[in-house]
This record gives C-alpha cells, sequence and structure tokens, in this order.
DNA sequence: GATTGTGAAGAGCTTCACAGCT
DNA sequence: AGCTGTGAAGCTCTTCACAATC
C-alpha cells in the first residue's frame, strides 16, 4: 500500500529541480505536454540515463520515442517528495530573513503553510507582519499543538540557533529548517536542512577560483 | 607557488562548515586552540577519517595525538576556498530577499562586498537601501566595470533570472550565487550556485516523510 | 527516428584499519 | 592513551551501451 520506495538522497535532491521545470513547463503550456529524460538531465546536470533511474525510483514511467507526460510526472513527483499533503510550519525569528520568508509566495504555492511567527521578545512581540501576530517563545508548545504544525523554520542569529532547535524538537516539531549559520545538533529522528548563504558564498568563491585560468585545465568547456 | 591541489567537490561543501566551526571556537576562545578530526567530522556528518583527507587535501596539518591547531586550520581554510582575497558583488533585485542580504552581516565578515545595488526599475531605482542608491539595470556593465565586481547575485523574480543572469555574464562577472527558484543555463566557465528555499524546504519534505515510522527502519539511531 | 528501461562497467567518495607520532 | 596520516577495501552514485518500445 504506502510503500515507499528506496530512493537516493542526491536522487531525492534532483528530484525538486525536475519539479521545477515540470511546473514551469505547465504554466507555459504553450509547447508540448511532455518532457525528455535528456531535457531533464540539463537542469540537474547529470546524464539522461541517470534521470531515467530517478524518475523510475518512484515509479514514474515514460514513453519511449516519446517522453514523460507532464502531469503524471508532476503528480508523481509531488508525491516521491512528501507534498501530497500540506505542511505547517511555525517560523522562529522575525527579523530581515524572517520577513523575506513570510513574503515570499512559493511557500504557500508548494503547500506550505507557515502557520505561526515567533520571536524572542525584543520589540517584536506583538507586532503585526504580513498578517501574523508575533509570539512569545513561551508560547511555543502551545502554538506549535494547537496549529499542529510539523515543521520549523529557524531564523535567529546563529548563538540562538541551538536553543531554539531544541525547544522546537522538545515541542513535538518533526523537521527542522535552519537559516542560522551554525551546526544544530539534534536526535536523528529529527531530519536538519540548512540553507546558509554564508556557505552558498564561499562555495561560489571556490569553484570561481578552482576554474581560473592557471589552476587547472586551461579551457575545457566551451 | 600558486599551486592549487586537486580538492574533490563534496569535500570543498565540507570545508565551509569546518571554517564555520573554527571561526566560532576561536571567537568563543575560552577554550582549547585545537580541534579534532571528530570534532570537525560530527559537524559535517562524516567520519574522522573523512575529514583528516579533506585537510591533507590542501595541505593542513595536524598533531598526533593534540589535534588541528584553530588558527592555522583558520588561514589554511580561508586560502583553500579562495577566501584569501577579498570579493565584491552587485546585487540584482532590491525586493524582501535582496534586502534581507543586504542586511545579512555575516557577508561582510566573510569578506564579500556588496558594491553595488540594481533593479528593472518598478519604482526603486533611485531609492538609498542599507546605505546602497539602486541603480538602473541599464548601468550594469558600468557599474561592474567601475567597481571591478567580479560576483553577481541575483534576487529577482523567476522568470526575470535568466536574462539578468546573462547580462552579467555578458558585463563580465565570473560567478553567480542565484536565489530565484529556476535553473540557470550558462557558459560553463560561468559556475553558478543556486540557494532555493523551496528546494529546501521539499527535502526537508522528503527526509521527514522517509524518515517516518512505517516506511523503513523503524528506530535505527536513537 | 527518437526515447525509455536496465544490466554492466566505471568513477568517486567514504570508511576501515593500523602504523607512526606526541 | 590519544590522535594523525594513509593504503586498501567497500559502497554508492553515475555513465555506458543496447535491446525494447512507440
Amino acid at each position: 500500500m504506502s510503500e515507499r520506495a528506496r530512493i537516493p538522497k542526491p536522487a531525492a535532491r534532483r528530484l525538486s529541480l525536475y519539479l521545477r521545470m515540470v511546473q514551469d513547463r505547465i504554466e507555459q503550456d504553450g509547447a508540448a505536454d511532455r518532457v525528455s529524460s535528456r531535457e531533464l538531465g540539463e537542469v540537474a546536470g547529470v546524464a539522461d540515463a541517470q534521470v531515467r533511474k530517478d524518475l523510475a525510483s518512484f515509479g514514474a514511467g515514460g514513453q519511449p520515442g516519446v517522453g514523460y507526460r507532464l502531469h503524471d510526472l508532476h503528480r508523481g513527483l509531488r508525491q516521491a517528495l512528501g507534498l501530497q499533503q500540506p505542511w505547517r510550519a511555525v517560523l522562529v525569528g522575525a527579523g530581515n530573513i524572517g520577513r523575506a520568508l513570510l513574503a515570499y509566495p512559493r511557500f504557500a504555492q508548494e503547500g506550505f503553510e507557515i502557520v505561526a511567527v515567533l520571536d524572542r521578545g525584543g520589540g517584536v512581540v506583538g507586532r503585526r507582519i504580513a498578517g501574523h501576530v508575533v509570539q512569545s517563545m513561551a508560547n511555543l508548545s502551545e502554538v506549535i499543538r494547537r496549529s499542529g504544525a510539523q515543521l520549523g523554520v529557524i531564523a535567529v542569529p546563529p548563538d540562538e540557533a541551538q536553543a531554539v532547535a531544541e525547544a522546537l524538537v522538545e515541542a513535538g516539531i518533526r523537521g527542522v529548517l535552519n537559516f542560522a549559520p551554525r551546526a544544530l545538533r539534534l536526535p536523528k529522528s529529527v531530519p536538519v536542512v540548512a540553507v546558509d548563504f554564508t556557505e552558498a558564498l564561499e562555495r561560489l568563491a571556490f569553484e570561481v577560483t578552482a576554474s581560473r585560468p592557471g589552476s587547472g585545465r586551461s579551457r575545457s568547456g566551451g
């Protein structure tokens, strides 16, 4: 019934990229209603065979000579990623990043709803931001219990991140999205995904430096 | 002289995590001035031997029985990541995400300077944000030439992202940090690093769903 | 003709295990 | 005793190659 195929982690990451492309294609809908594994592979930077394996991993099938049907793929990808159900999240931290997240329309489109905003209290508590009254951290477990939120989003300064994470876990949160540039130590049963701007910039600096002429192959691409 | 060791990509990603921990330790500086490979491994989620290989890949050495010296490691990591030199970046897009980035103190701390802010023009051009007067996209190449910026940060709506990226490349940018949830197609010589909030949430949803009891191993961690 | 599905080969990263240093 | 450095083994992901399908 609810058998869940084993999907390798690198594959799961690519599924998001496939999903994005499929969504974009559907919205355009001027063109074909199929995609080939080669097109999807270009988006994710892998070979077409890899895409076919990724898609097969959760049971999606294509038509030889034609490709994959956009709508079937859309449904399959969303189910494989666990997006069939809506997700509710509490946001902790009403600073700049928190506000940007509240204003990010894509979350709602994907089925993620921010049901509450909390902050430590430095003058923000009680204020209204994007339709949410910012609540005190003292209310955390009650807010989570009443809203039924399963996810927590951490957008506080790094020094507070670990404490907030532990409070979230204690309150029954099942997964954490961490925007603070600090590694969190949580039980393995609570997955953490980190979004670290600095790390991203560092990766970019590394790749730019590494791809600089004189540091390796000279002109391999084209 | 400027020999650059070959550093595997997964290793490079971990170097950022090591760097963050080393920085934190140095700032605390109440404790020891050494780190062991095991401690670093916990942060990155890999075995200690892997850490030692990562560090050896750019020439860092530790002391048997003691560990790695924080300050040496700090210097080595920054050099390996290409952070010895300061980086200059132009930010395109003065919306919510762009503003949050401008207010993000960590960038400057790491040696990244946002030298200019540009936007398509919908009323924001000419306004002052965080000390920057928002400029029109028409000025892009001039701004880049005069500032000597090497990196571009894209924080515009998805539909505009590809065009902005191409304009950046044409103006001589050498690397792109992309916050728009859209895959960019650029010459291989210009690395792109994507920060995609939606993808992160999807990864979280996937992992939470996958780690749910009844979908695989029941309680392996503990 | 174009594209999928998949076994087999290949590449790369990770862990193991242990000698050697402090 | 504790930790590093590293060859060898192990594992996972990726690509190759090609028969099967539309």
